[in-house]
DNA sequence: AGTTTGACTGGAG
DNA sequence: CCTCCAGCCAAAC
């Protein structure tokens, strides 16, 4: 059975990027998610890159905490060298390797842990 | 209308 | 842990 859809049209386009920008306005402070996550709680499990589009070109993203979205590993946005500064601000804290701490900083809506913050 | 381009992802080596 | 690669899909050429 198809959970989702593939291709969008004009209208689903706009609710999309809806949607993505309203779960980016949820990520708490101090915590990263990725964009294939985004992706996938928006309906559209197959266009994380399409996120990185939105989030990069919206001019609505800028008021977000978009720096709070990584990529599935942790790593941060080519080019944007402040993401990392903006993360260790708010307490987020990289690996040597330069990638975020996924294990201790993702973000999980779901779990006990998270729902005390 | 065909090709290239990414703020992506998962797997292989 | 790293680099490369195929698959991905809307946008820009």
């Amino acid at each position: 059975m198809k959970d989702h859809f593939v291709k969008m049209d004009i209208e689903q386009a706009q609710m999309f990027q809806h949607d993505v920008l309203s779960i980016v306005k949820a990520i708490p402070s101090g915590r990263v998610t990725t964009y294939g996550y985004i992706a996938t709680l928006a309906g559209y499990p197959s266009h994380a890159r399409m996120v990185g589009r939105i989030l990069r070109y919206a001019p609505e993203a800028i008021s977000l905490p978009c720096h709070r979205v990584v990529n599935a590993v942790g790593r941060t946005a080519p080019g944007w060298g402040q993401q990392r500064i903006l993360l260790e601000g708010e307490g987020v804290m990289f690996k040597p390797n330069g990638h975020v701490d996924m294990k201790q900083f993702l973000w999980n809506p779901e779990s006990m842990i998270d729902k005390e913050q």
